[in-house]
DNA sequence: TAGATTTAGTAAAACCCTTTAGCTAATTTA
DNA sequence: TAAATTAGCTAAAGGGTTTTACTAAATCTA
């Protein structure tokens, strides 16, 4: 079973393929029943434009790319990854741009990027410094970096280190001392990458809170866990059987502090009068659960619309041949938010 | 800044085209000198192999197209597609496949279609009558049908009505007549299109347990719904105005449920005193929301893994030139969970 | 040493479309 | 009436890769 092409239309139809695709493209060129002829005998035929020779001609495929640190069955997990291709998916709408996902596949992004027909990338959660990511400067393929560190193209970031401040400071305040940190994963890095923008940064905030007031920070207090329900679950587990027997709970991302809220009733703990907990990201989980998660806010959504707006603002500059990147380093606010999980 | 491309790299290496090709798929048919020494050339120069091309001249990308019933943003709301796309991605890590979706772009899918560079679909909700959905088969193009009637390609689908039925026969056993309906939007269709095969069935469910004990069936009692928090609590918020009061609610998706419940605690009434209620999909949502939702469980993860070992089996299938669609129908069961908005 | 085989590489075709430049016939302009 | 313009269409180039068929040189066989 062939698939028909341009040709196969042209000759049904009596004309050269040029007027084939003019027929679509540039009706304004053929007389008008000529198109309609040329129509008629493509839809009969069953024929559209093969999207690949398509795109390869035009250098552009109206599909941009999102490049996630996880596998996507992971990352679906997270709502903090729904709100945000949610935020990105919805401009994609108002563009007419598809969307495609990559993940690294068997460890490596390499493969995926190399068969991704794409205008251009968000690159969530890896810095400039990665290896993928270079490799996307200099065969000058368009990106925009989000929850990482960029110099040489444009980023969107929240104020990490402020929320995870207010979280740590609120409960120092109340007096807490035993504090359990479940902290994301990629800060505590592979052996060959830098530590993680993001993960420091919050990392930083909570460590700050903790000097200000002159509170020990135990490093056996803080756990890398996986953004997840069950990452946050297991890891809270895993602390209390380590003996760790906290009174208030940091945890990086929602996802994990739900999980381990989980887990702390499990074990007959009364939240928040026995533990009280403050998450990050302030998904839409968090005001759904209960008790409601207090958490630290940031602007999901609109993160991933000011991601992709970036990105088209980037073809037009590379048209216009403008580019000043130092302009396009985009800081979001954060805020905590008090819900039941904290008295 | 121009793109550089297969020619150059030779050039600058001192050999043919061919010969980079080769060193990069075939490099036993090179010396191995050679093929280092392309491969240092091209990755000094910052060279990838144009995925556009390539996919071009070996008629096959690696991805595959997710076709949705709504816009992106739309469909990341919903907790069923969260679960759905993990079980199809799970396949698609495995398979080391991408993934991209389409959704209507300006109301019409056709646009979406012509530039998707895919291997195949898998089409969610939309029935083989469809119109887009026929253009694809006469295009030749494979794919593989959830939540839609078909016949002449692989199907999944759970068992909609028996769940409905369920679910419905639960509540009037207990003695609820006044039962407030929310359907999918898509059960009432756009005049120009067939009802819809999941909604249709769940209605059917539905109302055969009431016809069964003979409770009257009240058509004011049902009213369309978007399947997001949203559509349930507007919906629910419609129903109350139009005068309606409900002893009990059915809701053909968890999301409009949990809508429908915050919209009825609003009101001030408890639930499942004043109110008893039974969702659908059984979400992952349903269990985090206090106090828990009943609801028809449906295997959604697993539909979305099923659906993409059909289309991979249509691929081998066009293979080897078998096929025999009427074995490629699956059925998925459905069974009732009782969590805490039934007593 | 003539002939057969292997090795290492190349030229050219194929994939399918869009676009530019150009051609012919018909119509308008001066 | 000759020249210029327009309408309607086509030929050919170009986009970047992979693959098939082929060549030239080197190695092996008898």
């Amino acid at each position: 079973m062939k698939r028909i092409n341009i040709a196969d239309v042209a000759q049904k139809a009596g004309v050269s393929p040029t007027a084939v695709s003019f027929a679509f493209n540039k009706p304004e060129q053929l007389n008008s029943e000529t198109v309609n002829r040329i129509r008629m005998t493509a839809i009969e035929m069953g024929y559209m434009p093969n999207p690949m020779a398509r795109a390869l001609i035009a250098q552009r495929s109206g599909i941009i790319g999102v490049m996630l640190p996880q596998p996507l069955s992971t990352v679906l997990a997270n709502p903090y990854f729904h709100t945000f291709l949610q935020g990105i998916s919805s401009m994609c709408d108002e563009q007419a741009l598809s969307l495609m996902t990559l993940s690294p596949m068997n460890g490596s992004l390499d493969q995926a990027i190399a068969r991704s027909p794409v205008d251009g990338f968000i690159i969530v959660g890896y810095n400039e410094a990665h290896h993928e990511v270079s490799l996307l400067r200099k065969r000058g393929i368009q990106y925009v970096l989000v929850d990482g560190d960029a110099t040489c193209a444009p980023s969107v970031n929240i104020d990490d280190e402020q929320g995870a401040y207010l979280a740590a400071k609120y409960l120092i305040d109340k007096g807490h001392r035993d504090i359990l940190i479940l902290m994301l994963d990629t800060a505590f890095g592979h052996a060959d990458e830098e530590l993680h923008g993001v993960a420091m940064r919050r990392m930083r905030g909570y460590r700050r809170a903790f000097d200000e007031v002159g509170v020990v920070w135990r490093d056996e207090w803080v756990l890398p866990s996986v953004s997840s329900m069950i990452g946050g679950q297991q890891n809270f587990d895993a602390a209390y059987e380590q003996g760790l027997r906290p009174t208030a709970l940091l945890a990086a991302a929602d996802a994990i502090a739900i999980g381990a809220i989980q887990a702390a009733i499990r074990r007959g703990m009364k939240v928040p009068q026995d533990l009280e907990i403050i998450g990050y990201d302030d998904s839409v989980l968090a005001s759904l659960v209960q008790p409601g998660l207090s958490t630290v806010h940031q602007p999901i959504f609109e993160k991933g619309r000011v991601a992709l707006e970036l990105l088209i603002g980037e073809w037009e500059n590379a048209a216009t041949r403008i580019t000043d990147v130092s302009a396009k380093q985009v800081w979001l606010p954060t805020h905590l938010v008090l819900r039941g999980t904290t008295t």
